[in-house]
DNA sequence: ATACCTACTTACAAAAATATCAGTACCCTG
DNA sequence: CAGGGTACTGATATTTTTGTAAGTAGGTAT
């Protein structure tokens, strides 16, 4: 990995006790798992073990760059593990660490809410 | 309310039986709760009701039109319930509805994982 | 009379996120 | 030997999100 994981939390706010003012767990989530893709990546990871192509093909709307940037950035965090089969052509694997299936809360809620709110309001959010 | 909400799923995504090709409810939580500031905003009525002043002086780092937007927002999505208070110099309350505070869950959840994920990778966060 | 408070709105600018698309190296198949 | 598959990278463009700053209206305090 050449690429340095950026943080996204500004530069130029006030730091205190080691953390940005204001840092909360919250930020945190949004900027770990934030983002248009992250969570539908580890949803599916959470289906077992991926090759790239293969995660390609189950989210197909999005595009290659932000597939690999968003694998870099939760491999990065300790959530996805990356592996790469020696073979021909080559194949690299992803899966969630162990660390990595602790954000399964985190996705059963936010899908829980998120359905019960589909049901209720779709016509607010699919006017 | 003059605004009208725009829903953030593409439109040119192929609909299915009412909704979006492959929109779920995670990405209806980005959706609604989603974004730099919302989940800090509820936070924050889920100390209870807050004036417009009060929620700006809360979170200070908010723009005021990130506040007013990220509101009326909130409120198009039945989370928030705005109220005006006639007085001088003008009131208004912003409080979390019934079905907002249904969000709980999800904010713990988020908040929790958050936390831990802050005391054991503080390093590559605030690096 | 001037400044200031409230809760906003609006136009515009900047920044950040995401998309598009071409290119890479390797080998394999027809 | 052309074409295709794999897993990427990098430049550039577009879109989306967020920020800045000024303005509004009615009233109050100085």
């Amino acid at each position: 990995m050449k690429k340095q994981y950026k943080s996204l939390y500004p530069r130029n706010v006030a730091v205190e006790q080691g953390r940005p003012l204001n840092y909360c767990g919250i930020r945190c989530c949004l900027e770990v798992l934030g983002g248009k893709w992250k969570l539908l990546i580890i949803a599916e990871l959470f289906g077992g073990t991926r090759r790239y192509s293969v995660l390609k093909r189950a989210i197909p709307e999005i595009s290659e760059k932000m597939l690999i940037s968003s694998l870099q950035e939760l491999e990065f965090h300790a959530i996805v593990v990356r592996k790469v089969v020696e073979a021909v052509p080559p194949q690299v694997e992803y899966s969630l660490s162990a660390y990595g299936q602790s954000v399964s809360p985190v996705l059963e809620t936010l899908l829980g809410w998120g359905e019960g709110h589909i049901s209720q309001y779709s016509d607010k959010i699919f006017n």
